[in-house]
DNA sequence: TTCGATGCAAACACTTTGCATTGGC
DNA sequence: GCCAATGCAAAGTGTTTGCATCGAA
């Protein structure tokens, strides 16, 4: 399965003339233990490790992210609200979106066939090469919108 | 139409108790000049404007995109390539969306019923109150995808 | 042992804010 | 004239980088 990714890390590094250290290690494994549909961000990631035994730094937490995203096993986000955030990619990850609360924050995700064919069609229709495709959808989750909904805009 | 927005500015501001100035007239003219598809940062609004006559500085560049995107004259992108973008939000602004080259950053838009309909559709099953739906698609554009589509990853 | 990775702190880019002055209404 | 808006520069965020030390292979 998509989610053996840390077996891989050792020789997918090596491929690179590229270690295995602790840190990354520690990095890769709370992405797995988290979970594919959590975001994360640098300063996230940071506290995580801080929680459990390790102490990796600041800076590298940033190195490593740009590293497991360079190498397609983390995948980043661009949600507005807050700094950039990262997850686990996972192989059926293309077609999985988000769904935003704009008052609260809340965040749902779900799939959808009809946004895939439209980024394929997009891309095909001026003749891009389709790498990935995100909807972003924002709104007012039902607490939110039961508080906002009747008047204020 | 949409675009006759300055014409309404004044109003608008009068309704919350704040002022027409020049500054903000030239900022929101500049979006309009420029066309509803394009995404100004903060930086190319400040560009922009001293290559005309008006100096307006970066702090009130920020303040006016902030308070005009409050007033919804302006929406906000989440485009990971650089910092925070905006562009003018016209009425027909919610079914347009992103095609965005990986390689050098060339932006396409295109609209789509099928993704509009998805997010509705999303935001229902959560029974979210839809404000808006955005999908970015990333990819190769065809003069990148013959540069490094046939090896390079 | 070697050369890449880490940690720290300084450097950076982008955005916000305090305060005196300017100017819309 | 009043109070909001501006401009400047300083202060904040979030992210990157230089360099000496550490450690995986």
């Amino acid at each position: 399965m998509a989610l053996a990714v840390s077996g891989n890390l050792r020789q997918d590094l090596h491929g690179r003339g590229q270690r295995l250290t602790p840190q990354r290690q520690r990095v890769l494994d709370l992405f797995e233990r988290t979970g594919a549909g959590h975001h994360l961000s640098a300063e996230d990631v940071h506290q995580q490790l801080l929680r459990g035994d390790s102490r990796v730094s600041l800076a590298t937490v940033y190195r490593t992210l740009r590293l497991l995203t360079t190498m397609d096993l983390l995948r980043q986000l661009e949600l507005p609200e807050g700094g950039k955030r990262f997850e686990l990619a996972t192989d059926d990850d293309h077609d999985h979106h988000h769904l935003i609360c704009v008052a609260c924050g809340r965040t749902e995700e779900f799939e959808s066939e009809a946004v895939l064919e439209a980024g394929a069609d997009a891309a095909d229709r001026f003749g891009f090469k389709l790498l990935s495709s995100r909807l972003t959808v924002r709104g007012l989750c039902p607490s939110c919108a039961a508080i906002q909904g009747g008047d204020q805009g």
